[in-house]
Order: structure tokens, then sequence, then C-alpha cells
DNA sequence: TCTGGGGTCCTAGGACCC
DNA sequence: TCTGGGGTCCTAGGACCC
């Protein structure tokens, strides 16, 4: 059986444990820059807040409904996703941690346990153990344990947050009830598709032949259905190395000039070399790109992006900030306003194991000099140590109005019981 | 004034090989 | 009149996920 455990409105979530005056208060989370929401709360959800709404168009939404808002505080919620996965991990035999709020488990040769009174002890220990509310769905493939997960949401009240599908009567029910657009793979235009064709839930779908599918559409398709139908096509993936790791940012102003780009395109470079040497991987070639906004209709608009081949595999700041200026200059064009650039890293080998070159090598004293950087910023806090070409007086060019503390990972800032 | 960020997988088509 | 067959690798773009 595999099991899919969902939290439950994470992000308000973790901003709730540490605000219990706001248990059944509406809350929305902003995305970077404060952008637009990108999590709400039950209530929130129910007082019509949709996904995505810029901030600044509903700030007297937000007013009139008593919303409490917060910007997003990405160290608190990636240390609670790790307490919770850490308690999954410690009770399911297999775990694929599928998202910052998701994980896969899977149970083979379990039939001496009781799943049902299992789901619901996972349930109780991650609220004890992190204050944050789960639900569990478990059936015989992946797609379905995403339905069965739905489902113990929906219905909290009669299914207490778990659900299985453990017979073809209650998977065909599940399927009948499930809207096409809502089965895990169907996106927007496989939905537009679907319907075309008269088929409107997920049980629909799987009334299509396996041919029919297969021509119309893909493989993709085909083993979505045969999942759907309780025949397993997907396994746990393991959490392996990334194959990419992209840092893209919109700014908190426009800018005009090179240099100011410059600067953030050094950062993003920066970050991403500091992830590379984190997974122990170093790249071959990297993306730089530039764009104006595109909400500014009167703006001309631009967008370039250009691919770098490095040399040689590196993980070094110094040489991705330098080949990544290079993109940069050859990208810049001088007039425009732009909102957002980003670098992305690809092609990784690990670092231990690259082909060296005849003529041009990686300067084997940046790595020893890496080590010591990532070591000092590791200790005595992120960018104590930075390359001339960012900026030294900045350490965060976002808006963040209304962020909370990072109670669980900095001392300072801990939660206060009584002052 | 103000509209997010980070991933994976698959497919079709081009370029090349023998 | 008539011009083969079978591969691999790479890339861009599309679709999806959270």
């Amino acid at each position: 059986m595999f099991g899919l455990v969902d939290c439950n409105n994470f992000y308000a979530s973790c901003e709730r444990v540490f605000r219990p005056d706001l248990e059944g208060k509406p809350i929305a989370i902003l995305s970077n820059n404060d952008g637009c929401v990108i999590a709400r709360s039950g209530e929130a959800k129910l007082l019509g807040l949709p996904m995505g709404a810029p901030a600044f168009k509903y700030e007297q939404f937000f007013k009139e409904k008593k919303i409490h808002v917060f910007s997003s505080n990405y160290p608190l919620y990636g240390d609670m996703s790790n307490r919770v996965m850490n308690i999954l991990a410690d009770m399911a035999p297999e775990i694929e941690i599928y998202s910052i709020d998701e994980a896969f488990l899977k149970y083979t040769n379990c039939d001496y346990l009781d799943l049902q009174s299992h789901a619901v002890e996972m349930r109780k220990r991650v609220v004890k153990g992190t204050g944050i509310p789960v639900s569990v769905g478990f059936a015989e493939t992946k797609a379905l344990s995403k339905v069965a997960n739905k489902i113990s949401k929906k219905f909290t009240d009669k299914t207490g947050g778990v659900y299985i599908i453990d017979s073809d009567e209650k998977r065909i029910k599940a399927l009948k009830w499930t809207k096409i657009e809502d089965v895990w793979g169907v996106g927007g235009k496989l939905t537009k598709r679907f319907k075309l064709i008269g088929v409107h839930t997920a049980y629909d779908f799987t009334q299509l032949t396996d041919e029919y599918v297969r021509n119309q559409m893909s493989v993709v398709e085909v083993r979505l259905k045969k999942e759907l139908e309780g025949k397993p096509m997907l396994d746990l993936d393991e959490v392996k190395r990334k194959k990419n790791i992209a840092i893209t940012r919109s700014f908190d102003k426009i800018y005009i000039d090179y240099e100011q780009i410059k600067e953030r395109i050094v950062t993003f470079a920066v970050t991403c070399s500091e992830k590379l040497r984190k997974q122990q991987s170093c790249c071959n070639s990297l993306l730089v790109f530039v764009k104006t906004s595109r909400h500014r209709k009167d703006d001309s608009q631009y967008y370039n992006s250009v691919v770098m081949q490095l040399p040689y595999p590196t993980s070094s700041s110094i040489e991705l900030a330098k080949f990544a200026t290079q993109g940069l200059k050859k990208i810049f064009r001088k007039g425009y306003r732009y909102k957002k650039a980003g670098v992305i890293v690809m092609d990784f080998v690990p670092e231990d194991q690259y082909q060296m070159s005849l003529f041009e090598n990686a300067n084997p004293k940046h790595k020893q000099l890496m080590k010591a950087i990532d070591l000092i910023n590791h200790t005595i806090g992120s960018d104590k140590i930075k390359l001339a070409g960012q900026d030294l007086q900045k350490t965060w060019k976002m808006k963040q109005e209304k962020l909370s503390p990072r109670y669980t990972t900095k001392l300072n800032e801990i939660i206060d019981i009584k002052s």
C-alpha cells in the first residue's frame, strides 16, 4: 500500500503553531516581495480569498475580513517540514518526501498492520510533535493514495483525517466522486481535452481504452489510468541530487542600470554555487536571464536568456559569478526597465568524479577557499563572507513587511511565553 | 507603487552516424 | 519508372507538480 500524508494549509498552520491566538482566524501568506497570496487557512478560503490574489489589490479585503497576513517565512516552514518528515520517517518503512508539505509512504508485506489505527496514530504523533495537522490517504497506488488523501481532507468530520481505499467498491466510488481536473497529473490543458470527449470524472477516464489514451495522449496518461485502476506503475522516487538549481527573483523595484542587475546576478550565482556544494555537485553550464515586467503594458517588453557552457565543471562561487556576469553582458540591453532576473545551473556531475580537461582546469585553491567560506557562513551567520561583486550593505532585497520571527531556527527569535 | 519561485518528465524534430 | 533502413543524441518546448 502507498500512503500520502499532506499537511493541512501548511504555511498557515506553521504560523498558527506559534500564534495560538490565531486559532480559528483567517490567515493568508504572501509570496516573495509580498506580491500575491500563496497560502490560506481554511477560514480564509471560506471568505473567498483566491489563490494568487495580488496583495496590493486585496488590502481593503484583508482589513474588512480581518485576515491576518504574513510574508513568507521559509526558514520557519523548512524547519517545521523537517520535523514533520522526521516523525513520518520514524513510523513508515519507506518514505519519499514529495514536497515541503507532502510525503508518500510505502508499506510492503505489512499485512499484520492495521493501517487505519496506524494512520490515526501517525496523525496524533505529528500534531503532538509539531502542532501541524495532517491528512492521510492510503491505497494501492500513488495516484489513488492522492485521491484517498483528498477524501480524508474533504470529509474530515466523518473520516477523522484518514481515508483508506482498500476495496474495488471504495475505489470506484472514490473515482466517481473525483472530478477529472482534480486528478494528480491532470492540469489545465488535459482537463480541456478530457471534457471535450465527455470525460468529467476520474472514473470516466478509467473507462477509456489503453489504446485510445496511448494514441490520443501519451504514455504518461496511460500510466496514470492504470494507477487509477489500482495497478501500480509508479514507485517511490528516491530523493536524489537535483538536476537543476535555480535562483530567480523579481526585484523590489524597477532596475535600469547594468551595475544594479549585475549585483543581483552575482548574488544569485553565489547562492546557486552554495546549493551546488551542499549537494556535492559541480555544474557544466549555467543560464542567465533578464526580463521586464509583463504587468506594465506601457513599458517596452524584453526577455532574453543565454546558456554559458563552462570550460570545466565547477561549484566555485567565484567562477560561477564570473561566467554569470559574462552571460549577463551578452543579453543586457540598455533602455529597458527590468523587474526580474535569474541564474539556473545545469548539467551536473558529482564533485568527486569529474573529467579533467587537457588545457584548462578549475583552480584547485577554490575548493578549499569555498569550504572555508561555507564553514564560516554556516557557523556565524550566512552572508558574513561575500564576493566583492555583491551588495555589502543589504542582505535581502525583498519586500517582507509582515514577516513572523524564525521561531525554530534563531535563538533570539524564539517564542515568548511570558515577558 | 504594487502581480512568486522552483522543480521533473516527455515528445517531436533535427542532426548526425553506419 | 525506380532512390533504404536503423539507430543515437541533443534541444526546445510543452505539460505537469508543489
